[in-house]
RNA sequence: CGGGGCGUGGCGCAGUCUGGUAGCGCACCUGUUUUGGGAACAGGGGGUCGUGAGUUCGAAUCUCGCCGCCCCGACCA
């Protein structure tokens, strides 16, 4: 994309209304527009990054055996009469009446939709285990909106249903819903630390949530550093296997982590010191199993191999996909601006031209973009007429995490620069093995792509 | 919902107390000179001062109502 026809509208000075970090940068960036309190366009920028996350998302769900599929936004009042949640949920809920006066609502959730499709169409034990999820926006009247997408009313959230036969079968989906989720943060370049929580209103026996720490968390949190030195790196995975996702499960939550909701003084007080801490953490996901709190009221019953007509175990699953983009840079920014991992970065990487408008650093540039262009790599081309300081501060603002700067300096002796935003670190290289290096760099995040279904 | 604050060109603000015909910086447009970390100079365009009513010869400024937004708290992906 040449940034001389692309629309990014960034800020050289932060809107008044803006707090914290996430929030600034993201104004600044050009990424989202407040429409209302709790309301916000997603801009061509931010619009990117969101898609990325979705997309991770979706595939790390479809590679655990998770099927796609979208409901409404807006759904009758009906269904959740019969859950008994249409009083339940209160002032929260926004409701609407359409011309016939028909009482509806906008989604806060679907537990009530989901299990009204579940019911219709599955009736045998054979169809089990099933989990289904959407990425839909959502809306919930909060209070207090704050804090950007952080805390919208409106947001875009991945939940998900699984649907089995017995609790055994259901303990397998949680644990098997926690390794995906594991897997899901770590490429987008996260620590979300699974935290045994509060199963607040929707119920059930167990849950957890995901964290992410960060110092403007909203959570306080609790837990043993021998937890933030798991990880799953590239480890294979079957996630059909009970026992192999119990035992990661297990893996994650035998070290002490907890919020605030649950926090046992006494049994944090027994990790060794050193090993002890109490931070802040944002919430990006939590998971549920909830036995047949939904099914028997509603009616989601299968027939089991003794023909007997038993109510579904449940579980559901939720990952703040809108969220996300505020916590990545809450955990991932400098004073200059944003530091994108390369999982989610809306451009691969930046092309700045020191000087347009000269031939030679034209035409490097050209051919720079268009290798990259071939290798599958997205390039953000700084082709203004501005001078150097204002394109480096740009792109440190919209944090790409790799630039190549081309100068009539370097190309005298044949080199460009390739910069890490991380590190700052330069270095010096032809163009051709600058843009080899990109290309390298992208690799294992494009090879995440290959084994999965259409679409994915 | 309780408490606090704010609405003035796209953004950040001054002007409001003490009423007198709207200003600064950034951004934008034109030109010249610049060009490796947010350039300089010259010229230029853009605002019914959130909104409605009232007071007044005269209201951004005073009074009352309404709307919107932000911050702190209790609640939530």
């Amino acid at each position: 994309m040449r940034l001389t026809r692309y629309f990014l509208p960034v800020l050289k000075e932060t809107p008044a209304e803006a707090q914290i970090v996430s929030h600034r940068l993201m104004l600044r960036a050009g990424m989202i527009k407040q429409a209302a309190a709790g309301i916000y366009s997603w801009l061509p920028l931010g619009f990117r990054v969101l898609k990325k996350i979705e997309r991770i998302v979706h595939q790390e769900q479809q590679r655990a055996g998770h099927i796609p599929m979208l409901m409404p936004t807006l759904q009758p009042a009906d269904l959740w009469r019969e859950s008994g949640r249409y009083d339940a949920y209160g002032p929260e809920m926004l409701r609407i009446k359409d011309r016939h006066g028909r009482e509806m609502l906008y989604g806060p959730t679907n537990e009530e939709l989901i299990t009204d499709i579940f019911r219709a169409h599955v009736n045998s034990y054979k169809d089990l285990p099933l989990t289904l999820y959407h990425i839909q926006w959502k809306f919930r009247d909060e209070i207090r909106p704050r804090f950007g997408v952080m805390r919208g009313r409106e947001f875009y959230m991945k939940d998900g249903y699984n649907f089995d036969i017995d609790r055994d079968a259901a303990i397998h989906a949680y644990n098997r819903h926690m390794v995906s989720y594991l897997r899901t943060y770590e490429r987008m370049g996260l620590q979300a630390i699974p935290m045994r929580a509060d199963s607040g209103p929707i119920g059930g026996d167990d849950t957890h949530e995901f964290l992410v720490l960060a110092e403007t968390g909203e959570s306080e949190v609790f837990y043993d550093t021998a937890v933030t030195d798991l990880k799953l790196g590239d480890r294979h995975i079957d996630y059909d296997d009970a026992e192999e996702c119990a035992a990661i499960a297990k893996e994650w939550t035998t070290p002490y982590a907890r919020t605030d909701e649950t926090h046992d003084e006494a049994l944090f007080a027994q990790i060794p010191e050193e090993r002890r801490r109490r931070s802040r953490g944002i919430e990006v996901g939590q998971i549920f199993y909830f036995g047949t709190k939904y099914s028997e009221p509603m009616g989601a019953m299968v027939v089991n191999d003794n023909g007997e007509r038993v109510p579904v175990h449940m579980g559901s699953h939720g990952i703040g996909v809108s969220r996300l983009v505020g916590a990545i840079i809450e955990a991932s920014h400098d004073e200059n601006g944003i530091i994108w991992p390369e999982g989610v970065t809306p451009f691969h990487v930046g092309l700045v031209n020191l000087r347009q408008g000269d031939a030679q650093t034209d035409n490097a540039c050209e051919d720079i973009y268009k290798a990259l262009a071939a290798r599958g790599l997205e390039t953000l081309y700084d082709d203004r007429e501005e001078r150097a300081g204002a394109k480096f501060a740009t792109m440190d603002l919209i944090g790409l995490p790799w630039r190549i700067t081309v100068g009539p300096r370097g190309l005298k002796n044949g080199v460009v620069e390739l910069t890490c935003r991380r590190t700052g670190e330069s270095e010096e290289l032809s163009p051709e093995a600058a843009v080899e290096r990109v290309a390298e760099i992208y690799t294992p995040h494009h090879a995440h792509h290959l084994g999965l279904p259409a679409g994915a």
